[in-house]
DNA sequence: ATTTAATAGTTGTATAGCTAACTAAATGGA
DNA sequence: TCCATTTAGTTAGCTATACAACTATTAAAT
């Protein structure tokens, strides 16, 4: 009924990418929204909340929460800043950097096969396009 | 950082889609995922929970919990059905009905409002695209 | 220096979604 | 006919998300 519907097709495909996420996680006993919060706090060494939330597009609410929950698990830590006492600033732990080259596979892979069902030119195009809509929505 | 990741682009605007579609369907009410689930059951006249979950991809529990709020809020009433009594005809209420045109009507202007800023032909290319990934993984 | 603004982050409260486990009803053998 | 299986829907328990209201800290302005 919504075939034309860009919230209707861009929400549903969302959640069926939930799925496939969550089974390349799970191994690591990380959700996608964890593990791709863990990504970036390990491709950056260090990171301020503010920024992390900016990253994700996510609000600093929910990157509270997260963050909170990858405490939890043992996959970072949060210092205060120094400069700024208002600020923490999050790190990985060793825990996390075991993990860092498995989870960036375990993405790939999902994104590999379903590269190898649509084409990678299909695949791109539409992943630029979304970019493109999101930016200009902003 | 995610640049080229279709499931981050993807939930990414999602979440940006939802607070377009929220601000447009407030004035009714309506979530987005309530108004949506009536415009379905306004479409059709009847509809039974099983259709309803895979019209709107959703799962048969957040299809049950969504025709809750709608039978609270008064847009719906449900029927036991007569020839199978395991199953209930969902029915939109004259109150459903009086908004048909205007929910409808705000979900397009949406739709035109993100045409217009991206084009509408990058617009229903990318559409078209999200469908077909999500067939193609289903 | 002191008060006012802005900023960083947390907490409260709510919705939408999922899976898994459940109840109730219908179907299909034996 | 009656038991086993399937199907329709609900309920329990969990995560991710948002907005709004809050605390704590810094910066700015007088």
């Amino acid at each position: 009924m919504f075939e034309q519907c860009l919230y209707f097709n861009t929400t549903s495909l969302a959640r069926q990418l939930e799925r496939e996420w969550t089974r390349a996680f799970k191994p690591y006993g990380l959700t996608p929204s964890q593990a791709f919060m863990l990504r970036v706090i390990l491709s950056k060494g260090v990171i301020i909340s503010t920024d992390l939330s900016l990253e994700l597009n996510i609000s600093k609410a929910t990157c509270s929460r997260t963050v909170e929950g990858l405490i939890t698990l043992g996959f970072v830590t949060k210092i205060q800043g120094d400069i700024d006492g208002r600020s923490h600033e999050l790190h990985p732990t060793p825990k996390a950097n075991n993990i860092s080259v498995e989870i960036n596979k375990a993405s790939s892979e999902v994104t590999k096969k379903i590269k190898r069902i649509i084409g990678s030119k299909e695949f791109e195009t539409t992943v630029k396009n979304l970019r493109e809509i999101s930016s200009s929505i902003k």
